[in-house]
DNA sequence: ACCTGAACACCGTTCAAGT
DNA sequence: ACCTGAACACCGTTCAAGT
């Protein structure tokens, strides 16, 4: 059972979502494709699984960060370090959080996360809301990178920067008249960074988070 | 053309991704498989203008919303437009926003929020980052919808609230000391609406923008 | 308890051939 | 310019059968 789950993992990192199909897990482990339905009832609860498998190690990341006084700046570590592993495994951006019931890690990913929210001054409905929220910008900003990067950058023929550069050369040529944001933006669009993006997202939320929230406990 | 995209539109809004193939749109037409990539080069190429074409009467209904003098309060009803088209074809979650050259009012739709940070005092990178949060936050909140409801729900053997109170019965019975911030939550999670909670998540990412941005111009 | 080969019903895509 | 039938190489899944 590990080892199905240690080489699905392999297969979705090498290659992503598409690489991961019984028959090429099979000829990995060295077997036939029926095996694999002996742990397995389906590719989805192989995908939940394999998600699951390695969402422990971030859910153990996440465990693992200094606490501070100031459940805010401990919001933002915690879901940085999400971030982070799903920058390195991109494919896990459309799988984590799907199916908390199948997924235990993730939900207590959820749960550490909202424990925070528990340390702010917000009713049940808002401390809901607000890891919603954070959980909306981690997978909102991720999703970008688990769209399947075309064959071309996967290969190494193209690295990210060109990619992005063939868009905005596109967009430099749109009339200024028409799309006066788009050449406002082209340069920061041009080669940016897709964790700066992302910190910059999570800080507009936890600006809004901490304001909902009021004074710290220690200041009143 | 114009057939083979809204005829493959609605094999989507009838039963979701899974059900737009290249047989049951065929079929559909009344003519052989083949046929379509005499329109379409490829699936992805299909997705795209599908989505594009959808796109654009919600890009029209952007458009044809009242603007004020608060360019927030205009990103704000841009945002839950938008949104709203989501909720009614969950489907988009996962292909607008994917191939902004590929879809041109995508892009348009991307011009158009971005129009209203031009009126606040950011500059370009703030710009690039708040529209980058906004869409971010309507993805990231849009992609549970997008999920495949399971296949009882589709049925309408199961409706929503019901598929949501099996899961909060599980997370119930989850132990107190170890999910503080589950139990704290499952009554607003069971039956919760998503829409409320997509406004809460924009809320505080609109209030960050706010604080960043400052005084609006007309105090200055 | 664990694994297998072979089949089934589906995919997206191609291509030579038709009008 | 537009459409077709038939094939190809792939899928996930099942099942009777083996150890």
């Amino acid at each position: 059972m590990e080892s199905v789950l240690s080489e699905a993992v392999a297969l979705l990192d090498e290659a992503g979502a598409p690489a991961l199909t019984f028959r090429a897990l099979a000829q990995r482990l060295g077997g036939g494709v029926a095996s694999i339905y002996w742990y397995v009832a389906s590719k989805d609860e192989l995908l939940d699984q394999a998600t699951d498998h390695v969402m422990g190690a971030v859910l153990a990341d996440v465990e693992g960060l200094a606490r501070t006084d100031d459940p805010i700046d401990d919001l933002r570590e915690m879901a940085v370090t999400l971030f982070d592993a799903i920058v390195a495994r991109p494919w896990l951006a459309a799988y984590f959080m799907r199916n908390t019931t199948a997924q235990s890690n993730s939900l207590r990913l959820y749960e550490r996360l909202g424990e925070q929210t528990l340390r702010l001054d917000l009713d049940a409905r808002q401390r809901f809301h607000a890891v919603s929220a954070i959980v909306g910008v981690v997978v909102g900003s991720a999703i970008d990178l688990g769209q399947e990067p075309p064959q071309e950058v996967l290969d190494g023929a193209v690295d990210r920067d060109e990619f992005l550069g063939r868009y905005a050369r596109a967009w430099r040529e749109l009339d200024p008249e028409d799309f006066p944001f788009v050449h406002e933006i082209v340069d920061e669009f041009d080669g940016h960074d897709d964790v700066d993006q992302f910190r910059s997202a999570l800080e507009l939320t936890l600006t809004g988070l901490r304001l909902q929230a009021g004074p710290p406990p220690s200041s009143r």
